[in-house]
RNA sequence: GCCCCCAUCGUCUAGUGGCCCAGGACGUCGGGUUCUCAGUCCGAAAACCGGGGUUCGACUCCCCGUGGGGGUACCA
């Protein structure tokens, strides 16, 4: 039975890199048939986890990995919540005591440092001379009635070495001489990470602790940990780190300043931003970016790009499988195949497999997602007119895959269903203030008056005999026309927006426009 | 300082001694198609960190550098 877990810490927000961790432990469960649960690491909390978990576990259903023990599911080995769990942490450390696994100790925090910096001077490996340690009753007491207070030290050996077999790295050896005398319980009597970690992980009957590689180094103290209390030790795959687009630095989300001025993460940013302001979506300071999930979901991405991107994010199936289904992946992945070396996140190609799986996405489904968001911008009123599915089924056709995610209908759609018309000043300029140009507009617009019925083929038509009568090119009036009846330079085929837009609205932006156009 | 991990095109990667003067993808550049944009089609440029070994033969194995990352906390 294969049992992973993923701990977050209720920070409020789920962050990508840690994303990528989670979807390895995901997958590695679900590959064999066993389970995934989620740990809440919530020891030094402050007041709200409930309101900072929240968002972690919306996004972890958005994406699609459910968790089969944890918040909000419950599981026989409840409670998952780590700030619910201190007395099996401190039974462990009784057990370590009493074991001789682990020691009182009284030096102060200056001691330590002392004997630390004399080590660097040195230049040899600080190892801690244990002068403060009370192994009997008496010593403690002595040290006691100078004032001193204890901390829990694990006593750890000082000879030998431990081996890790890594399910990525492989055979990876430490000097148990070279390992500290780490703290498990402070002064205050709470416990440390590493020893609640263990003992959840034993608690939990975990099988494969599948984590970033800055876990590594940690891993001496806990598998000592673990051998001391006697627990089984589960198999370790230590993932390398997500890093920042462009380099091989972690990647975090502190360092946003630095991530935007990288052209690529700044433009999916843009991107991002412009669709949350539009819904009223506040995307000031570091809440709102490419590194946390909830942009995503937000603009409009669709999950199972963001997944497949994710799961490309150091590892591969062979050299050239790209794309697969929940059902492909979970076949195939494997730890062996999870790659050494830091990968660093790319927004262009995530953006690649978002433009690919929407382009997948049958028009139904599209148009019923993006009505949500037309409706949250006020493009479209909250139970919208019954006319308003057939139209926007007919943009969305017309868009095309220049729709990449479903906030994209808002800059496609809002000419069609707004009355007013904001003009591209610059291609408004650029094609409608030449006297030609105003001329040949208001001849069109007589024939176009004329167009019976108004759909494309026979705007079309309409179009290439009055460009032949003329003796100009496609191009010396199609763009008068696109600009003056969508206010845009770029968008879908002009044929396509006229028939949408209707006979009678094409005629009066062009009015409106020919309006504009000689007044100045 | 000490310990550990890592190192193929700009990026994600394939490669487990000869199939590699290194393959795929994203991106980039050039061209075709087109009313714009998007797309699509065709094409191009683009990498084995450096130095020593081992071997008939190294991207692949070993050693030494160099570079990057992590740990060394009464953080997680």
């Amino acid at each position: 039975m294969v049992r992973t877990r993923f701990a977050p810490s209720p920070t409020g927000y789920l962050h990508i890199g840690g994303v990528r961790t989670a979807l390895f432990n995901w997958l590695f469960a679900r590959r064999h048939g066993g389970q995934f649960l989620l740990r809440i690491d919530d020891t030094d909390a402050q007041r709200n986890v409930e309101a900072a978990l929240a968002p972690i576990l919306h996004g972890f259903r958005w994406l699609g990995m459910d968790w089969d023990e944890g918040p909000e599911v419950g599981g026989p080995f409840a409670p998952y919540y780590q700030s619910q769990r201190l007395t099996g942490y401190q039974a462990a450390v009784e057990k370590l005591l009493a074991g001789g696994f682990a020691y009182r100790d009284y030096a102060t925090p200056d001691e330590i440092q002392a004997e630390r910096e004399a080590a660097q001077a040195e230049k040899r490996a600080f190892l801690y001379s244990r002068r403060w340690m009370a192994e009997t009753p008496a010593s403690q007491a002595a040290f006691e009635a100078q004032g001193r207070q204890a901390v829990v030290r694990l006593k750890m050996p000082r000879e030998g070495k431990l081996v890790i077999d890594d399910l990525v790295r492989g055979k990876v050896e430490f000097e148990w001489a070279r390992e500290q005398d780490h703290v498990v319980q402070r002064t205050d009597g709470t416990c440390l990470y590493h020893l609640a970690s263990v003992v959840d992980d034993f608690d939990f009957q975990i099988t494969h602790v599948i984590r970033a590689e800055e876990h590594l180094s940690n891993t001496p103290r806990q598998v000592f940990i673990a051998q001391s209390l006697g627990y089984p030790l589960p198999a370790y795959a230590h993932l390398p780190y997500v890093a920042e687009p462009g380099s091989k630095n972690k990647l975090s989300k502190r360092k946003l300043d630095k991530y935007l001025k990288n052209r690529d993460f700044a433009l999916v940013n843009e991107h991002g931003v412009a669709i949350a302001s539009a819904l009223g979506i506040e995307t000031s300071g570091d809440t709102f970016n490419p590194v946390i999930v909830d942009f995503y979901e937000q603009v409009g991405y669709l999950p199972d790009a963001i997944i497949n991107y994710l799961l490309l994010l150091g590892w591969s199936l062979d050299d050239k499988t790209e794309f697969m289904t929940r059902a492909q992946m979970i076949e195939n992945f494997s730890l062996e195949r999870v790659t050494k070396a830091p990968a660093s996140f790319d927004p262009k190609k995530l953006w690649a497999f978002e433009d690919h799986y929407m382009q997948a996405l049958p028009i139904k489904q599209k148009v019923a997602k993006m009505l949500t968001y037309l409706q949250r911008a006020g493009i479209v009123p909250a139970p919208p007119p019954c006319d308003v599915g057939p139209k926007l089924t007919r943009i969305v056709e017309a868009a095309g895959d220049r729709l990449k995610v479903f906030g994209d209908i808002i800059a496609y759609a809002d000419f069609f269903f707004r009355d007013e018309i904001a003009y591209d000043e610059k291609a408004f300029e650029k094609n409608l203030r030449k006297p030609e140009a105003v001329g040949l507009l208001a001849k069109f617009r007589e024939r176009l008056a004329a167009v019976e019925p108004f759909d494309g083929v026979h705007l079309e038509t309409a179009l290439q005999s009055f460009v032949a009568e003329q003796g100009i090119k496609t191009g010396d009036i199609i763009h008068a026309i696109r600009v003056a009846t969508t206010g845009k330079a770029v968008g879908p085929g002009l044929y396509d927006c006229l028939e949408i837009l209707g006979k009678q609205k094409s005629l009066e932006r062009i009015d409106q426009a020919l309006v504009k156009a000689q007044s100045k």
